[in-house]
DNA sequence: TATGAATGAGCATTCATTCAT
DNA sequence: AATGAATGAATGCTCATTCAT
């Protein structure tokens, strides 16, 4: 298996040794991940990753990047389909209600640890800023087109309320990273999710 | 032969190093701080440090002890002196208002990355979940205290309010964590109060 | 089923990696060079290199052989249109006054490179050897064609002559290898022929 | 063995360290020598090295400034004691023969490939410069003073003569490098101070 | 108790060579 | 004959921990 290999071929593999990665990264963390782990993991060869990727770094880089861009895009495809602002945040939080608590910790804690270790790199800085100012703007949008139809409070200060609805979303993961019960996780959210409506409608 | 004095000094050097780990490890995360940059830090001997501490990650463990339990007991010291529940939680936002973004922003580095840490470790999560545990009753208890005055909301889960409250304000911080200037964080800091309230105020 | 037009072509692509590959050698060294330098620079494949030589190495000697030996085999055909022997000198003198610093620096660099190498291999230092002993031959050859023919003094040491000789000239070289100016070399190199004549002419 | 080691104590390792690598790097040369290879000829262990170098390159360089140093300060200081120009020469000479033509070998083997090493590296380069400058200018001043002495020719060109001293004498070595008999070396060198003392003696 | 040189397993990365296509 | 992805041993360097002094 080797010479002139399809695009998509390598595209493929590319994904895998992301996938393979991503699952090390998640189980012990990036630092703590060796390339023989991923390796070993993927049952291939150690010098086949850097025909692929450039460096360890790299990977996670790019890892990161595909799964920030993949987020805000599904969500920015899925709420043009929903009429209203009231009902894109229902939206939004049904899709929660329907991650497991399991899934959300995984992702939360690969999105934490990035964000510390982007937090350090001035360059990974701005470009983590730039995916956190777009989910951020996804919400903010909404907010405005609420607050326009009249569904929403009209002296929403929807730049606040958008920070307010991130911050209690993945400050309530955090909060269930470590332990808790998925039935107690599922309440909260509910609450949660009352608690942003309250905020956010009119009276 | 004087063991008092011997043992304050000791007590002293002890937390002279943690202070000084905790520079380091706020500095450059955990895993990427070596011993020498500690001990390069404390201009002190290598093999000094461990004579105090077994380990690089037992300082680490008895500094993430300490930090939490201090801030647990400080806040349990000081909701003595406020009369009211509402009074109590005014109190906290009050706190938060005086923290620098700089501060917090140190302060959730370090929570966030001993949080993955500890996730990782059974032994370890316990203890954290502990700590989380805590600082979860101290709020639980201030909302059914406010149930019981009056205060609040006669309907409100004081167990998913407390959550909700830890997880408005870290999931805020942790937006603020990479970008963001201190006067924003403070606008939506108080609009966060204004949400909280709204939530477990009656009517 | 064309053996002669394979044939040539195949010695064709054989030329031009060799040459591509000494641009490589010459450029960072034959360790530091890699398979994959050569391949890019020459913009063919990885495998392909591996139908034509054996390995880095084998290139490596094929490409000294090649030039040591064009570089005898040139020399003896143009000292056949040399009468007398003081004109062979004075020829060869020319040749080195018309080879600019730099391009004696890539040869030399090269040349010395590969005497190292070969130095600590015994059956390349054989290889190496006889090279040099058809180069020392060669003026030898001329040294005791001087001396019978009277043009040189009669009691010089032919073997001697000629390893000072070329001594000399190598000599000269590797102390203008890291720098100097071209001026500077081309007056030093005047004096150097100046006190080898003076050095093997009657009187 | 290790606490507050007295300066001498690092000195002397550190010597030790630099003789075992001289000693690989001369036996295998400097990119094919691993620290591998220097740990296990010195029976210490990988670690302690770096507590001493920085890096193999740096072992180099420190070595390849010892060495040359060493040796124009030796000479300098030689030279001192010498009276008349034409003494220091023949002092030289006489060091010359008195070295075995297997120590010239590794002389010249280490010097060379350091010189191809330094030769691609420009900041080396100047550093490698400065040295042949030193060299350079330790006979020239010999030839100045023989000039004004007038022991030599006064129509001597003291630095060319002085680069064709060393041209010579290096050149020589390199044609010995590969193999050659030592009787045969020395009486070549006989033949080699001849012609210098021909080229810039009166008449 | 303090010191800091020594240890050596461990790590990310490289690279000559192979071989399925 | 050509391709280039795959292989995996090898390499320079790091670093938590130890221990003789």
């Amino acid at each position: 298996m080797s010479p002139k290999v399809s695009d998509s071929y390598k595209e493929e593999k590319r994904a895998a040794i992301l996938e393979g990665a991503l699952h090390c990264f998640t189980e012990k963390g990036y630092q703590a991940t060796t390339v023989d782990d991923i390796v070993r993991h993927l049952g291939m060869s150690k010098g086949a990753i850097y025909n692929y990727f450039s460096s360890k770094e790299d990977m996670y880089i790019q890892m990161a990047d595909a799964r920030m861009n993949t987020m805000v895009d599904t969500l920015t495809e899925q709420f043009k389909l929903v009429p209203s602002a009231a009902e894109k945040l229902r939206h939004l939080f049904a899709r929660f209600h329907r991650q497991s608590l399991d899934e959300l910790r995984k992702w939360l804690t690969f999105h934490m640890e990035f964000s510390i270790y982007a937090g350090r790199r001035p360059d990974l800085a701005d470009f983590l800023s730039e995916y956190m100012g777009k989910a951020l703007a996804l919400i903010q949008k909404i907010m405005e087109e609420g607050k326009q139809s009249g569904e929403f409070r009209s002296d929403l200060d929807a730049k606040s309320a958008s920070y307010l609805f991130w911050a209690v979303r993945d400050g309530l993961a955090l909060h269930f990273m470590i332990d808790g019960e998925e039935a107690e996780y599922k309440s909260i959210l509910k609450d949660m999710e009352t608690m942003v409506f309250r905020n956010i409608m009119k009276q």
